[in-house]
RNA sequence: CGGGCCGUGGCGCAGCUUGGUAGCGCACUUGACUGGGGGUCAAGGGGUCGCAGGUUCAAAUCCUGUCGGCCCGACCA
């Protein structure tokens, strides 16, 4: 049956909802495919369900053409098998929690590496049912601290995920070689224009790690790559660190009276103005900013923790968070200034005269790493602990020592990358997808073992792929959407055509009809607009949701002919009535 | 966790300062006109003003509490 505008379960809006400033977000809203339920969930109408569909299909046919089998967990789990791999806790406020009627702790799943592992270990014997890869497409839970541009990142979401089960680290490598091709595959189908660059595996675990990301300027994600062809999220990007420098010319450190310098800027200029460098001016660079925050065990415990880093960079809280997972870390407060008074704001520095302070042994017992570029040899302006006085002079491995090397500040454009082809340039994405070689991090704690051929038990070692089902349906939008509304590729438009009637001859809307009646037939996913409406609502609508091809009977039917249109190239042809059926074929063909 | 802003028909908003019959635009219904770019006119339907308590003859409006939403921040030494 035919499916007209008229009866289609949906309802555009004429303006933008309040809280949408996305433009996938919008549009998604404005044209009827979803409606917000509460922040970070969201419903999906007749429209939207069709293209979430399709997403689905395509990524089912490449993971059933590699070979995976598709099965399907509950999202409402116990809390047993994530209490055995650490999760239950490690995961924290972003996994929602619930009690059931007998108090027993249950939660909504995140992901599922222990529902997986778990299946496979209940009917994998040996070596003879290895390799094996499951997936499944299904809804995930994730209590994000803060969800935000609609689809994009909610706290309900459909995802795929998958796992892969191998014998050996060999086996491991062939099996995510083949999640790459599949979702190079599936990217390359959905129209995607991404970039695989190297991710950090963060609280999943395991080792090698790589993200697909969607380029988009207002993308999450911002990743880093160099001409050599190294790319990686800046949050897994490694700062080479450059050769020691001979110091043995630099002079003493000396403390100098720096009063009513809070801010980096302020020191350089006093500095420029007092104790001016005979070789150039002092530049932010020469400076070491000391940034202290504090650090949160999974226990529950803290402690304070000094970060040493240019002065001319800030510290990146991604970075950081990334470096410190699990533990997390928090600001620290007046209050934990008042504990600590060795810590003078704006004045931290490593030493304070010949006097250690920070680092092992340091006087305030306060724990300090340091920047890769706070190499031996460096010189540094930086706080003397020691209210209105700076250090200058201060040479590392000579004059301090931190306890580690800690790389968390900001990547910049212009950076050395760590393949030396040159400099970094960053660009933003949405991350799609995620593989990880996970190793033997959830086989191990879930005793996931097989027998081999020599009957020995053996710990299999697994992969674990991601690929956001209903990100990618607001990440396809965010890159094809106008100014006009929505603009779907064909492979994932909830319709291939929309058959659009104007005027009020009796004719024109039979001739429609039977047209898109044709076109059904033709095995094409036709839409039929005969609203008693006038063209520009018509018109309007056609643009807002996006269908990709767009057939016109009104005014040139009198000479016999019909309009086709191209929704993203805006291309407008006219054609015979008779030959419409087989232009509009052609047309959807390529 | 802190700060700011906001909760009023399905959507977008005004009204609150100065308490007195709840409004506007869009959407929706009916009719007429119109018929290639969200058209015009007329008549309609639809709201416990987030929730609770308080002040008052009277509360969307003032007070207290509470719940929810949006944005920004969290160190920059």
């Amino acid at each position: 049956m035919i499916t007209s505008l008229n009866d289609l379960f949906v309802r555009t809006l004429r303006e933008d909802p309040a809280d949408a400033f996305f433009p996938s977000h919008r549009w998604l809203v404005r044209a009827g495919y979803i409606r917000p339920v509460a922040p970070g969930i969201y419903s999906w109408m007749p429209l939207g369900l069709r293209v979430l569909r399709k997403i689905e299909d395509i990524v089912r046919e490449e993971f059933d053409q590699m070979g995976a089998q598709e099965v399907r967990f509950p999202g409402l789990l116990p809390r047993e098998p994530y209490q055995i791999t650490g999760r239950w806790t490690e995961y924290g406020d972003n996994l929602f929690r619930l009690k059931d009627r007998k108090q027993a702790d249950m939660l909504l799943g995140p992901t599922h590496e222990e529902m997986f592992t778990l299946m496979a270990k209940d009917v994998v014997q040996s070596y003879k049912d290895l390799p094996l890869t499951l997936y499944q497409i299904q809804t995930k839970y994730r209590d994000e601290a803060r969800p935000r541009a609609g689809l994009l990142r909610g706290r309900e979401f459909v995802m795929k995920d998958s796992y892969s089960f191998d014998m050996d680290d060999a086996g491991l490598r062939a099996s995510y070689l083949a999640h790459r091709e599949a979702y190079i595959r599936i990217f390359d189908r959905l129209g995607f224009d991404y970039r695989i660059v190297k991710a950090d595996a963060g609280a999943m675990g395991g080792s090698a790690s790589e993200e697909f990301l969607a380029l988009a300027e207002n993308g999450e994600d911002t990743f880093a790559y160099s001409p050599g062809g190294y790319a990686a999220n800046v949050e897994a990007v490694t700062i080479p660190a450059p050769e020691p420098v001979d110091a043995s010319d630099t002079p003493a450190a000396q403390v100098a009276d720096t009063p009513d310098v809070p801010t980096i800027a302020a020191l350089v200029a006093l500095s420029n103005e007092r104790y001016p460098r005979p070789d150039r001016p002092w530049e932010a660079s020469d400076t070491l900013k000391n940034v202290v925050i504090k650090v949160r065990e999974l226990d529950g415990s803290s402690y304070p923790l000094v970060i040493g880093v240019p002065g001319d960079r800030e510290v990146d809280e991604k970075r950081l968070e990334v470096a410190l997972a699990p533990a997390q870390f928090e600001p620290f407060t007046e209050a934990d200034f008042a504990a600590y008074p060795e810590l003078i704001p704006g004045y931290i520095g490593p030493v304070r005269g010949s006097e250690k302070v920070l680092g092992e042994g340091g006087s305030a017992g306060v724990k300090y790493l340091t920047d890769p570029r706070v190499v031996p040899g460096t010189r540094w302006v930086t706080g003397a602990n020691e209210a209105g006085k700076h250090v200058y002079n201060l040479v590392a491995g000579r004059d301090f020592v931190s306890d580690g090397v800690l790389d968390t500040a900001e990547v910049r454009t212009g950076d050395p990358s760590p393949d030396g082809s040159g400099p970094l340039t960053l660009a933003r994405g949405i991350e799609i997808g995620h593989i990880f070689q996970l190793g033997r991090k959830y086989a191990a704690a879930l005793d996931l073992k097989v027998l081999d051929q020599n009957g020995k038990l053996v710990t299999v070692t697994m992969g674990s792929y991601g690929l956001g089902v209903s990100r990618a349906v607001a990440a396809i939008a965010e890159s094809t959407a106008d100014d006009k509304g929505l603009s779907w590729p064909r492979e994932v438009a909830p319709y291939d055509v929309l058959v659009l009637a104007t005027g009020k001859d009796q004719a024109i809307f039979d001739a429609a009809r039977t047209l898109a009646e044709q076109l059904d037939a033709a095995n094409v996913a036709v839409l039929l607009d005969d609203r008693k409406a006038s063209p520009g609502v018509k018109f309007t609508d056609s643009e807002v949701l996006g269908i990709p091809t767009v057939v016109v009977l009104g005014r040139a039917f009198a000479a016999g002919n019909i309009e086709i249109r191209d929704r993203a190239t805006g291309n407008i042809r006219e054609v015979a009535y008779t030959a419409a059926l087989s232009e509009i074929l052609a047309e959807i063909q390529h």
